[in-house]
RNA sequence: GGGAACUUAGCUCAGGGGUUUAGAGCGCCUGCCUUACAAGCAGGAGGUCGGUGGUUCGAAUCCACCAGUUCCCA
């Protein structure tokens, strides 16, 4: 064995024999199911640290239930996300000098399924390189026929359900990307603007002074609105004022929704160009003004201003209102504009027809089930906002003016009559019986919004709109965990559960688990356009799988952000090397074992570690159990490199006996089997280099059982272990600091011998002792002391004054600890409110620690007086 | 404007009503290439757990307010 590990050639080995083997296809069987859907990455670009977060924990939950027993079922995918791949496509056809609309359709779609492939490909690649076992048998991608199938399926039910329906609505229009957004897809951020007092021309008298951020908008106003108990403007109401820059003369109406404290109190109302607008225009029963193109520039209603964009427009129409003295005064003004969270653009407000699907009675299937407790959110505080999000939901915006993705299956008449069908010739069928030319149809050139496939995925990647009843379905959904970001609860999270509850009936799965983003030190969130995430194949090259895996592992707990560093993987790079040399030292001890029997102290520790693994074996049952990631892994890292490595092999040292090995080597293989979820190339390796057994066995599928409650006696043994590694640690370093070196002899000062002696065999071990003796009196030789809990221990040696004084100050420092403790205790225990109300169990302890700080208190004391008197 | 959280060692973060000096990793200091591991070993320094008040026999831990930071929603 290499005195380093070196991961490249394990994870190639194992990587490819997993794989060849099949080893994680699962099929139905008698056995309890465990099922994943993965969260599908976006085919859009390849993998960051994000992604090797949410990947390596479903893989741990994977690996985990599949010892414990359970078919483990994960499937992995990939998604199309419309908006984002059409936008990446369009950039790269842009650079050959192509534009979409000149390629048409189908040569476009051609263009994008040639980007999936080859991203798809490099996605799934770094996912295998980061050693999941999920189930690529059952790989989907949300474009695939059956899951387009699905979508329309879907769609249709929701449309003859009357979920589905085409409206008019201001809605959140991207003009970059040329389409509809949802509500979700907008991001708003801060910006500083200038708010612009402008004056409105009366027909007679003053003019009406209106506040706004957006004066290009003003050549779109079809009235002025104000609160109708303003006592301002009561007045103005039924007048008329001029349009500023334009000859129309436009209504001073009264609305409730006017907030009187915005401004001057007034609202100039462009219904094409705000959501509130619209709905006031509505009431008051206004026109419509539409003045900008799909691009954002103004159109032919805007007169001289036509053709300019939006910021050229605003910067004219200022300069022309300040020339016609029609500006009061602006205001610097910090607002928040919407912008696209795809093309970043800036989200222009816009009237349009569209396809919504009806919220209210989806969200209240989402809400209760989560009400119910039958989905579990983990952690617990998400609740309150999915709450708050369900409560509040606004129908959701599905079609969108692009070609990648599923056709909205609707097709129109040439009497404008819409039907809604699987195929086309169901449409015509629709047509001919609803007396419209069949021949005429035309489908909807729009597609559907992504998550409108991602919210069935838990459905559709095991073909239930195929077919409801079959086996597949049946036995793995529900499913059992979905894992994700807590930044997709709305988009998807909430939405799957809707799906779940409405086309099957049933939850798509019991438990949620979010977990943090991953930021940069900076705090920004790892993002693929900002370029801040490191290529986790660059960390896989440099530090190894397994080293990357516990390195994100060790930084996440559960739903806080974690800060990615470098730094991690280097831990994890680190703790594989020790976990490597460990088993290369079994290995040295299985080579030239020898036949003796074993010390008492042998038989001693092993029976020892045997306990503390016992002990490991269920608090990492138990933390898995909830979902506490970065704890197991926490508590393994640290169970390992102390007490496996810096205790347990060190006193097996030199050597156990031939007759000890195959229980060590138990021990050694259970470990492994722990650290397998977390760990799996490594853990593999070493479990076949300790076993010998055929490549086509995996650690990953030995059972892992529950381990007993420990016995008294075990809990002793592990009291006692940590008694004496404390005491071995206090020797070795006042030895360190008054710089002694060579074997010495050892005084012991106890009223507990049978307990000082059962521990001897550690002290032996660990310390260059000559002889132990107990001694029943404080010795009048010069001698380094320790009081540790009840006992005093001397190191017989000649000291200067200098130490002297030095041992004198530690003693008293430890004597200032204890007469603050024993204050502490004796205030509580003099308290009658403590003796009444605490309970019984924890009298008695603080009675005994009473006791104990006491002793401990006497002997300092008795040191002191000791050490003053040589 | 509405909601959620965070503030603990130099840095990044765990923990979470009583556990005999509050933990980890990294960093720092001291001594070691001791036959598994220098990607290592042995020791050490470093914290009145953001502030104020309250609940409680008892608060770093629960509650309120304040200050600072972050995120989500409109």
């Amino acid at each position: 064995m290499e005195s380093r590990y070196v991961p490249q050639p394990v994870e190639q080995r194992w990587g490819a024999l997993w794989e060849r083997f099949g080893l994680y296809h699962s099929h139905p069987n008698e056995r309890p199911p465990y099922s994943i859907v993965m969260p599908p990455p976006n085919v859009t670009g390849v993998l960051h640290m994000g992604h090797v977060l949410n990947n390596t924990l479903q893989d741990i939950l994977a690996r985990y239930h599949r010892m414990r027993g359970y078919n483990v079922c994960w499937v992995p995918g990939t998604d199309h996300a419309s908006i984002a791949t059409e936008a990446k496509v369009v950039a790269r056809l842009r650079a050959q000098g192509l534009e979409k609309r000149q390629l048409g359709r189908e040569a476009f779609l051609q263009k994008a399924w040639e980007w999936t492939e080859e991203h798809a490909q490099i996605i799934t690649q770094q996912l295998k390189k980061l050693g999941i076992s999920a189930d690529w048998k059952r790989y989907r991608f949300t474009l695939d026929p059956p899951l387009y199938q699905a979508v329309l399926k879907s769609f249709v039910q929701l449309y003859e359900d009357g979920l589905i329906y085409r409206g008019k609505h201001i809605i959140h229009w991207d003009p970059v990307a040329l389409t509809a957004l949802s509500d979700e897809e907008v991001i708003y951020k801060e910006r500083e603007s200038t708010l612009y007092f402008v004056r409105y021309p009366a027909e007679n008298g003053d003019p009406l002074v209106i506040a706004t951020v957006r004066p290009e908008t003003i050549l779109a106003d079809v009235a002025v609105a104000v609160h109708p108990s303003d006592e301002r403007y009561r007045d103005w109401i039924g007048r008329r004022v001029r349009v500023p820059l334009t000859e129309r003369m436009i209504p001073v109406i009264a609305d409730a929704d006017v907030d009187p404290t915005f401004g001057t109190g007034c609202l100039k109302i462009t219904p094409a160009h705000d959501a509130k607008d619209y709905e006031i225009a509505k009431r008051h029963g206004l026109p419509f003004m539409d003045i900008f193109t799909p691009t954002a520039h103004l159109n032919e209603l805007a007169g001289p201003y036509a053709g300019l964009s939006r910021e050229e427009a605003r910067a004219r129409i200022v300069e022309d209102l300040t020339q016609a003295g029609l500006i009061e005064r602006t205001l610097p003004y910090t607002h928040s504009v919407g912008h696209s969270e795809r093309t970043e653009a800036i989200v222009e407000p816009r009237l349009s027809e569209q396809w919504f699907v009806r919220m209210q009675p989806l969200a209240k299937l989402a809400l209760e089930a989560v009400e119910r407790g039958e989905i579990q959110v983990i952690p617990e505080r998400f609740l309150s906002t999915y709450r708050h999000w369900l409560e509040n939901i606004k129908d959701w915006c599905i079609s969108r003016q692009l070609w990648w993705g599923h056709r909205i299956p609707a097709w129109y008449a040439s009497d404008g009559k819409v039907f809604v069908a699987l195929t086309l010739q169901e449409a015509q069928q629709q047509a001919q019986a609803a007396g419209s030319d069949p021949t005429t149809l035309r489908q909807d050139e729009d597609v559907l919004d992504t998550w409108f496939s991602s919210w069935l995925w838990p459905l559709s990647v095991f073909d239930f709109f195929e077919n409801p009843n079959n086996s597949d379905f049946k036995y793995y959904y529900p499913t059992r965990v979905l894992v994700t970001a807590p930044e997709i609860l709305f988009f998807w999270v909430a939405r799957m559960i809707m799906a779940g509850y409405y086309f099957a009936g049933k939850k798509p799965f019991s438990v949620v688990y979010l977990h943090g983003i991953v930021r940069d030190k900076q705090r920004r969130k790892m993002s693929k356009s900002l370029g801040n995430s490191p290529d986790p194949l660059h960390l896989i090259e440099r530090y190894g799988a397994d080293a990357v895996r516990m390195g994100i592992t060790i930084s996440a707990p559960a739903g806080n952000d974690l800060l990615f560093d470098e730094s991690l993987c280097e831990q994890g790079k680190n703790f594989c090397n020790k976990i490597w040399n460990s088993f290369r030292l079994l290995r040295l001890w299985q080579e030239k074992a020898e036949d003796y029997p074993p010390s008492s102290f042998q038989s001693q520790v092993v029976e020892w570690f045997d306990a503390r693994l016992q002990y490991l074996q269920r608090e990492i049952e138990a933390l898995l159990e909830s979902y506490r990631f970065y704890e197991a892994m926490h508590t393994l890292y640290r169970e390992v490199w102390e007490n496996f490595c810096s205790w347990y092999l060190e006193a097996l040292k030199p050597a156990p006996p031939r007759s000890l090995l195959p229980k060590v080597q138990a021990q050694s293989l259970l470990i492994l089997q722990l650290l397998h979820p977390f760990m799996p190339f490594i853990t593999e390796e070493l479990w076949h280099q300790m076993t010998e057994v055929e490549e086509e066995k995996s650690i990953g599928f030995q059972p892992l059982p529950t381990a007993p409650p420990l016995t008294e006696r075990q809990e002793s043994l592990i009291s006692s272990a940590i008694y004496a590694q404390t005491l071995i640690t206090r020797l070795r370093g006042l030895r360190q600091s008054f710089s002694l070196s060579g074997a010495f002899r050892l005084l012991v000062q106890t009223s507990r011998e049978p307990f000082l002696r059962s521990i001897e065999g550690w002290l032996w071990q660990f310390l260059p002792l000559a002889a132990i003796e107990y001694v029943y009196e404080t010795p009048t030789k010069q001698a380094l002391r320790v009081v540790h809990e009840q006992e005093v221990f001397f190191i017989e040696v000649d000291f200067a004054e200098s130490h002297r004084q030095e041992l004198e100050e530690k003693l008293k420092r430890e004597l200032a600890h204890a007469e603050k403790l024993l204050h502490e205790i004796r205030s509580k225990l003099e308290n009658p409110a403590f003796r009444a109300k605490a309970a019984p169990e924890v009298i008695t302890r603080e009675e005994k620690k009473h006791q104990d700080v006491l002793t401990r208190q006497q002997l300092l004391l008795e040191q002191l007086e000791a050490l003053r008197k040589l």
